[in-house]
DNA sequence: GCAGTGTATGTCAGAAATGACATATTCGCA
DNA sequence: TGCGAATATGTCATTTCTGACATACACTGC
């Protein structure tokens, strides 16, 4: 898919490959991987806080366990949205969630 | 899906659909949507603001056209994941993004 | 009018994420 | 030590998201 893309844009006459655009993405990719860590670090702390088990808050978000541990593992397989569902759903406050999108 | 696991989740005796769950679910998802829309918002601010097309974005995050279209029309096939994609790739800089979650 | 530029909407095949399950591992604690 | 609870890891069928494309619509200046 990103490589059909490349091969695609590269046929259209783009710079494709190049540094800058090299840079320019991993560090995008940085910034988002870093944002995940951050909130996935907030999961994790939240849900200690409130004495709930990875099963209790699996229920609470109608997940499972093994999604849980992903979660908190930062399993490449999860994505934002799930982190932020389950950082609602163990009870963090507006206010933890913007604590968390500030360390970072 | 949902209403599989609904099923499952009665058959193994959990009380499901009770006002307490309904609204509680309900509450969690509005947050997330909440959440979203602000992200969206921000997106599209972020973009305008630098004087990007949705076709400049699109390559930038090597992505389509439609796709940014969708992201801020609040297309519900758009993920949390896509739309913070677009926000940095638009040039948002960290405080944006926390200024996005704070105005929720 | 109508050409050009930007945005919106619908569709779809392929890719990615999900819940569920089995099973393994770790961690107290008696 | 061994037992139970919690957490981790691997797999997989099904669901959801994605880029791509076609095409429609909106707006601006000619």
């Amino acid at each position: 898919m990103r490589k059909n893309k490349i091969e695609r844009l590269k046929a259209d006459g783009w710079k494709v490959g190049s540094a800058e655009d090299f840079l320019q993405l991993s560090d995008e990719e940085a910034r988002l991987v870093a944002l995940k860590l951050s909130l996935i670090s907030a999961v994790k702390k939240s849900r200690i806080k409130r004495k709930l088990s990875q099963i209790d808050l699996a229920q609470r978000m109608k997940s499972s366990q093994s999604r849980i541990a992903k979660i908190e593992a930062g399993d490449p397989s999860v994505s934002l949205d799930l982190i932020v569902r389950a950082l609602i759903a163990s009870g963090a406050t507006t206010r933890d969630i913007q604590v968390a999108f500030t360390t970072n």
